[in-house]
DNA sequence: CCCACCTGTGCAACCAGTTGCACAAGTCCG
DNA sequence: CGGACTTGTGCAACTGGTTGCACAGGTGGG
């Protein structure tokens, strides 16, 4: 589990409402760890009643709550990065179906393929963009932003 | 979902008990589509009730069951094959801790991420061996046999 | 031959995440 | 200026999967 995490990383660049992070979820940070709204207010709360989090009434707006770390979540945060990582579990659906053609329709699937195809590489294209767009400069990075970019990286590669 | 799809897949190519399909489920197929014993023993129960499985009392030991699919249960894996596959949601629990690196300790999480490395590659090395052992000779394959190198193939890509 | 261990099956409690919906407050347009 | 639409927050029910444990029956070694 992680999503407590992916939060507090989030957070630590930046606090935010619960809209603004579901929208970081929606581009960045979401193609490694993907949640909905839902999930993600639901544990903002838990988070802060866990004293994780500090929340203040939003600028004007009357039901927005903006979420800040607190020292005891960055404690935690601090303590998970150096925490041991389970393998990552591989878990393709497509590839069962393929392992399964002949019980089905092979000329169906493929169609389902192409289908998936065309997705990828257009997020592919999506994630180059983002680059392109945030990270004109990649030599000149450090620190935070660097890493950003190392995992954006990543993400295209895969 | 796609478990109960992955045992109809492994089952369709041969009957099986539960626990035959656990350990199939941690070799070949089990890369793609991981699950423990009690969740197998559990959706196998199910689809029996729901028709979608048979199983006769196992030949001597007294409470093995052996399950079969039956043909109401070829047909949803027949459909589901062709069905749309709704895109691969990749979620890395190290990307989300590399992201965060500035939070905490940077050599203990790049000692994890070595420790990652060396897993993976003992991963890739024991399925390279696999397609040694069960695949001598590729150019000969056809039907399953075909579907089930090509999908080890991807895995190894991978 | 009997006791300790192993193997195969399974239940129960829990947990993270999804789906579907609701509702308050703000905004925009006819 | 009032009704329709949008935005932000959130609850409730459900689902798929994990963890921890139990127990029956078989097996092997002292």
């Amino acid at each position: 589990m992680a999503l407590e995490h992916a939060l507090l990383v989030s957070l630590g660049e930046r606090p935010g409402t619960g809209i603004e992070l579901t929208r970081r979820f929606d581009r960045s940070i979401g193609f490694f760890w993907n949640a909905t709204h839902q999930q993600i207010y639901k544990v903002l709360r838990r988070m802060e009643t866990d004293g994780w989090l500090r929340s203040e009434a939003g600028d004007s707006r009357s039901t927005e709550r903006r979420y800040t770390v607190t020292e005891s979540g960055s404690q935690v945060l601090a303590q998970w990065v150096g925490s041991p990582t389970p393998p990552v579990a591989l878990r393709s659906e497509i590839a069962v179906k393929m392992r399964g053609a002949s019980f089905g329709d092979r000329e169906q699937l493929l169609a389902r393929l192409q289908d998936l195809r065309a997705e990828h590489s257009s997020r592919h294209a999506h994630f180059e963009q983002l680059e392109r767009e945030q990270f004109p400069d990649p030599g000149v990075l450090t620190g935070q932003q660097l890493d950003t970019w190392l995992v954006l990286r990543g993400g295209i590669k895969q």
